[in-house]
RNA sequence: GGGCCCGUAGCGCAGUCUGGUCAGCGCACCGGCCUUUUAAGCCGGGAGUCGCGGGUUCGAAUCCCGCCGGGCCCGCCA
């Protein structure tokens, strides 16, 4: 059974109704590392309904924490100086780079939030600090307030240095500078909450001494009892979380203990989940490095950069296909295509009823269910490869040439609207692919002009590219007729067919080797191949 | 001090929960084919003491204990 529906079940046991909860601290752009939030939430989501529950899933934005570091790309240059002053202030109060949002929060959350739509995640937004202005918090805020002495004791269980006598599970934000990181509180009454702005490490306070009504948005309760309120508020069943907080002492641990003595809640199923990192080539040694995805140091790839080259069930089949806690790696790069293929092998698993090695059957089929943005297609779609329109949109004069040629190569046999629209996104992904994430060698240009080298030809191979020519002139060649012609004319003019081929690359795009020449040059001009064929 | 993940063919991995056709998949490689494949074919093939040691069992990649190696996290804040 799929690990989502085991979670599922789990939950059924204890009951018919569930919310499970996600949510992030906006501390930079959002990538697909938080994707395994929301994802798995969503997908679990679908998992109890499927099994006749009622489930809801949320995603929380915490964006009422203050902001501990600047994040990229704020941090560098001039705007790293303007932000400076901004450490320590929640991120709902800080502006945005760019006068198109609203403000740093809406900054960097809205690309993730608009795209969520897209990768089918249905989920109920929740915003921390409207919850807070909302006063929603203020009840649970006075619950944890009267227990300050049992919550100190079970933080102290794992903390070197016990909490301070007078500490509050609450953070005040400065009146008179506007920070929540370098306020102390000491005591309460009534509403109030009275604080010092002393600083912190990472940020100076500015003395003010004053009280904070808790019961609107002058402050939040720590992080470690914020966690468990939440779970009350939202009546939360099941939680993803990444495995920080999984361990032993961490927040899920203390937050178990505090929701269950301070609110009367039973905490969550927990469902810890591993980093994703990003594959790159570092630029100067050339070396391939693995990086946690960190959107404080900017080693991101968000969601509508995900768009850009691949398909949004790709995302949904990377999360799923393997389990919460194996650790994932995402390489844009050349292994792209390799992922693209195990993404049609699937499908086509799933439509022809067959095993993949040893995933069972009713596994790859649950993984290919989890991974559709819409229902499952009523009939197997027809995909044109990846690997193939990666060439294709650098070959081709536009989109409706492509198609054309997709068509004439039976590519799509007798294809629906959707079957072309599909591949007609896939060329597109492909192409931005090319442009951004190929490697060099995968990349070619038709030379405008004939390349210079050219000049150095012996007599037999020009006699090849004047054959050539005239024969293309003279009528007209399927791709693979055109192919083998090649090595044909090789044999005429006496060189190695292999020699000819690097010719007609070297003439057309100045290189020793390029996609096969057949679907190349039908793919081209006919007139200009002629034209550029003589030139030599 | 504590916790988690990984270690299976050259590479990437599945299989571990629920022990017994589980020794597999993809890529790479090798061979063959279409008169010919430099980047869209097809067919076939080789390859692994399942990290090491011990235990449980009729039987272990799979469960238990220990160890080694690699990666990461918590013990500030979130």
């Amino acid at each position: 059974m799929h690990w989502v529906d085991q979670v599922a079940k789990a939950l059924l046991k204890r009951g018919k109704k569930h919310v499970i909860a996600s949510g992030i601290s906006i501390s930079g752009h959002i990538h697909i590392g938080h994707c395994n939030d929301v994802f798995i939430a969503d997908g679990i989501r679908l998992a109890v309904e499927q099994l006749g529950g009622e489930a809801k899933a949320v995603w929380y934005a915490d964006d009422f924490d203050p902001m501990r570091r600047i994040p990229w790309p704020l941090n560098e240059g001039e705007l790293a100086e303007q932000y400076k002053k901004y450490l320590g202030t929640p991120y709902v109060n800080i502006p945005s780079p760019d006068p198109k949002y609203k403000n740093f929060v809406d900054f960097f959350s809205r690309p993730f939030i608009d795209s969520l739509e897209d990768f089918g995640i249905q989920v109920k937004i929740y915003s921390a600090a409207e919850i807070y202005k909302s006063g929603k918090m203020a009840e649970l805020t006075r619950a944890a307030l009267e227990h300050t002495d049992e919550i100190r004791a079970i933080l102290n269980k794992y903390r070197a240095k016990p909490l301070p006598e007078d500490w509050l599970p609450y953070d005040a934000i400065c009146k008179k500078c506007g920070k929540l990181a370098t306020t102390t509180t000491h005591s309460w009454h009534d509403n109030y909450v009275r604080y010092k702005c002393e600083g912190r490490d990472y940020a100076a306070g500015c003395g003010y001494e004053g009280e904070a009504d808790y019961t609107k948005d002058e402050g939040k309760l720590t992080w470690r009892v914020e966690w468990p309120a939440r779970w009350k508020l939202l009546g939360v069943t099941c939680e993803p979380f990444g495995k920080d907080h999984a361990v032993a002492g961490g927040s899920y641990e203390t937050g178990k203990a505090i929701a269950k003595r301070v609110f009367n809640h039973d905490a969550p199923y927990p469902v810890p989940y591993e980093w994703v990192s990003l594959k790159s080539v570092d630029e100067e040694t050339g070396q391939v490095v693995h990086r946690r995805m960190s959107s404080s140091r900017g080693v991101v790839f968000t969601l509508p950069q995900w768009l850009s080259i691949a398909e949004p069930e790709l995302l949904r089949y990377f999360i799923f296909r393997s389990k919460a806690m194996k650790s994932k790696e995402f390489d844009p790069g050349l292994p792209l295509l390799d992922f693209y293929d195990e993404c049609d092998l699937v499908e086509n698993a799933y439509f022809t009823k067959t095993s993949i090695g040893d995933w069972k059957e009713e596994q790859v089929e649950r993984i290919y269910e989890l991974s559709q943005v819409k229902e499952v297609p009523k009939q197997q779609p027809q995909r044109v490869s990846f690997r193939f329109a990666a060439v294709l949109c650098q070959v081709a004069q536009n989109w409706n040439q492509a198609i054309d040629i997709i068509k004439s190569r039976e590519m799509l046999k007798d294809p629906s609207k959707a079957d072309i629209e599909f591949a007609l996104q896939r060329l597109k992904r492909a192409f931005n692919w090319v442009k951004d994430y190929a490697p060099e060698h995968l990349r070619f240009r038709i030379a405008e002009v004939l390349p210079p080298e050219t000049k150095s030809l012996t007599t037999k191979q020009r006699k090849g590219l004047e054959i050539l020519a005239d024969d293309l002139a003279k009528r007209d060649y399927s791709p693979v007729e055109l192919h083998n012609h090649v090595y044909k004319i090789a044999g005429e003019v006496g060189i190695k067919p292999s020699n000819l081929f690097e010719v007609i690359y070297q003439v057309l795009i100045g290189r020793k080797s390029g996609p096969r020449v057949g679907n190349f040059i039908a793919a081209l001009d006919k007139e200009f191949v002629i034209k550029r064929l003589r030139e030599v």
